[in-house]
DNA sequence: CTGACCCTGAGG
DNA sequence: CCTCAGGGTCAG
């Protein structure tokens, strides 16, 4: 579930059903979704058997929650997840959790839960699982400190910006750092370290509300173009987010295992050889950066 | 700051 | 067989 709406979406489903919770028991199917905690699995169960989830909390498309003891003395410890680019957290009720109880590389393709590789069981019953088809996607622990922007993140995040749905970002600062590069602006966009949450997607769509070609310097951008590429990624992440997310298929579900609607509504991605809805240009698709772009030859310019 | 790599699966 | 897929990281 890769971008920050898609995120964004999954955080808002675990609040409620995961915070206040404590963690009963740890199961790790495939060892390779938690290669990135350190001390290794017995270490994450130590540290997260018996703790409390006491916030979910989410910075572009990295989630975490923060852990506390028994007592709900914060711990000072963040269980970080990101899911790559196949990953599903999903929860489902007691009775759910029971009725199935599928073990990994069993059932049908078609079953999601085929790709569970981790879950974790709560006090009411409840299981979190994470369900990861390409394995890209990680769950793991890191200390929360201080970072250099004033927020409260996991050490692993702190090299990770603000995104644009977070209030304390400083818009006009990401603009003149993008103006200070000579890289293209798609590029740019993408960099988690200038602003974080935007991905292929939604880059796309961004570039192309604002009438902006993928490959334009950011050196090249006046001020006034820069603040308005990032306001229209703002608003296409917004509006995918009130319509649950970008989903093409099931791989891309909420925590219910439920597709939102914002695919309909893309002018760009996957539009190659469709009219562009503005000047009924075909749209095209080029290679750039190792990945597809997808953008309208006519309305969209080297600015 | 690009490019290879980490993985699995779908589709041509 | 090949290419493609919404991500992050690290080496050159």
């Amino acid at each position: 579930m890769p971008e920050l709406p898609e995120v964004e979406v999954v955080r808002r489903g675990l609040e409620p059903r995961t915070v206040g919770r404590t963690i009963t028991a740890l199961e790790v199917l495939d060892l390779r979704i938690i290669r990135r905690q350190r001390g290794g699995e017995d270490r994450l169960r130590a540290a997260l058997v018996g703790s409390t989830l006491s916030a979910v909390v989410r910075r572009g498309k990295f989630l975490w929650w923060r852990l506390a003891d028994a007592d709900g003395a914060e711990a000072g410890e963040a269980l970080m997840g990101h899911l790559g680019m196949s990953g599903q957290l999903r929860v489902s009720t007691a009775d759910a959790a029971v009725a199935a109880p599928a073990a990994p590389s069993e059932g049908p393709a078609s079953d999601p839960l085929r790709h569970r590789r981790l879950s974790l069981h709560l006090d009411d019953g409840a299981r979190v699982d994470l369900i990861d088809q390409r394995l890209f996607g990680g769950l793991w622990t890191s200390p929360l400190v201080e970072a250099a922007d004033g927020a409260l993140l996991p050490e692993d995040a702190t090299h990770i910006a603000r995104d644009l749905l977070d209030s304390a970002i400083d818009l006009p600062g990401v603009a003149r750092a993008l103006r200070a590069r000579r890289s293209a602006i798609k590029s740019l966009l993408l960099n988690q370290e200038i602003v974080s949450g935007i991905g292929n997607i939604y880059a796309d769509e961004a570039l192309w509300a604002a009438r902006t070609r993928f490959d334009t310097p950011g050196i090249a951008l006046s001020q006034r173009r820069a603040l308005s590429i990032l306001r229209a990624a703002r608003d296409v992440m917004e509006r995918a987010l009130e319509m649950g997310g970008t989903s093409f298929d099931a791989l891309y579900v909420n925590v219910d295992g439920r597709s939102g609607y914002f695919a309909r509504s893309l002018h760009a991605y996957g539009k190659d050889g469709d009219p562009c809805d503005r000047c009924g240009t075909l749209v095209v698709r080029v290679r750039f950066m190792n990945r597809s772009s997808f953008f309208c030859p006519a309305c969209q310019r080297r600015r």
